[in-house]
DNA sequence: ACAGAGCCATACTTTTTCGTATGGTACTCC
DNA sequence: GGAGTACCATACGAAAAAGTATGGCTCTGT
């Protein structure tokens, strides 16, 4: 008899009983809408992939809206503010900065639930304003570096919106070309971006 | 007392009782698609929006995986095989054909749907396969472009791959920036492309 | 006018989910 | 060592959805 119970597992290995926070859920709740899609975002079904029941979530969350709320907060401070943040921090040319945004992006995989998050908050109208502030956020951001590199306002604001929406759909064209010569392509793109 | 049947009102109007059509199904999945998203996609609520119950569903189709399929179908059909075949009867310059091609796609408003049904099908395994067969036809279709335009494999490569990712998440960047000079963005915006 | 096919309504069963109510267990702090 | 708090299990009700079975209506062809 196989235990589904990670608590029941761990009290019999005589660790901690693995009591769950806000974070565990926020973070399983990511995968489970880039793996199967927000079709699988269900209370019980996250519930069992934890080891608890719906008895913890409706501790840790008052609801579902609630929930999702937080979900988008969580995605935008782990997957966007401390790259931008780490970037502005940086030295070097506004190049430079683009190029290490872009290798950061790719290393990390931090662009891996653009598209599902997306998609699944476009439609909630509780939602869509906190998508929205994340865009803005990052279109100053990138904005800002096109600036610096010299473009006028309506380039700068061009080349934005394209690289942006590059960072953002360039995992759907990907089936697998995995190469060797990957860091090269990223100096290609990146001077694609930036070239006069 | 207002009846919320579509055929009950036909046949009251003297009309004809709107006997619906595959397509019709479809077009109206698609809509609800885009609009509320993957998880509004259900037999019940299409049939209440149709105006019929879900004994025409299981007519028109065998089960929802029959429906899904033919959606991707349909959803290639009317808005990929049309434009590439339309694009390929015309004249003029590769670099024409482009600006032609984001004229079309932006004035018929061909990217609405990119999104929400790439997003709700890559996670379904029968699904995910007709989506990377439409892929794999607009790669080649603008990559020939590219090489018509003179560039090398690698570059044509490249500039297909952001290219297309750019027609596909455009639109999550757009807020409302309607405004009087669109062409002549569309015109700046096809250079940025097809420049050397 | 009658048979058959095409198309849809209705009723029903099973499964899944949200949310709530309530009780139980482990830990902390006096 | 007892009270209180933090965290979770269990049980329940209500709603919604997929799919099936079956009967009814409408048109066409003859």
């Amino acid at each position: 008899m196989t235990s589904r119970n990670a608590r029941e597992d761990a009290a019999r290995n005589g660790t901690v009983p693995a009591r769950l926070s806000r974070e565990e859920w926020l973070a399983r709740a990511l995968e489970v809408l880039g793996k199967n899609g927000a079709g699988q975002l269900t209370v019980e079904s996250l519930a069992r992939q934890l080891g608890v029941t719906k008895g913890s979530f409706y501790w840790h969350f008052t609801n579902r809206d609630d929930f999702f709320r937080q979900l988008i907060e969580y995605w935008d401070e782990r997957f966007t503010r401390t790259v931008t943040t780490e970037i502005s921090g940086l030295g070097g040319s506004a190049e430079e900065r683009l190029l290490e945004l872009m290798r950061l992006v790719h290393s990390k995989r931090l662009d891996r639930f653009e598209m599902p998050v997306r998609a699944w908050a476009q439609q909630n109208p509780a939602l869509a304003p906190l998508v929205r502030s994340v865009d803005r956020h990052r279109t100053l951001f990138v904005r800002s570096l096109f600036l610096e590199m010299g473009f006028d306002e309506d380039e700068a604001e061009m080349r934005t919106r394209i690289f942006l929406t590059y960072m953002i759909a360039q995992r759907f064209l990907l089936p697998s070309s995995a190469g060797s010569k990957q860091l090269a392509d990223l100096r290609k793109r990146a001077a694609f971006f930036t070239h006069r």
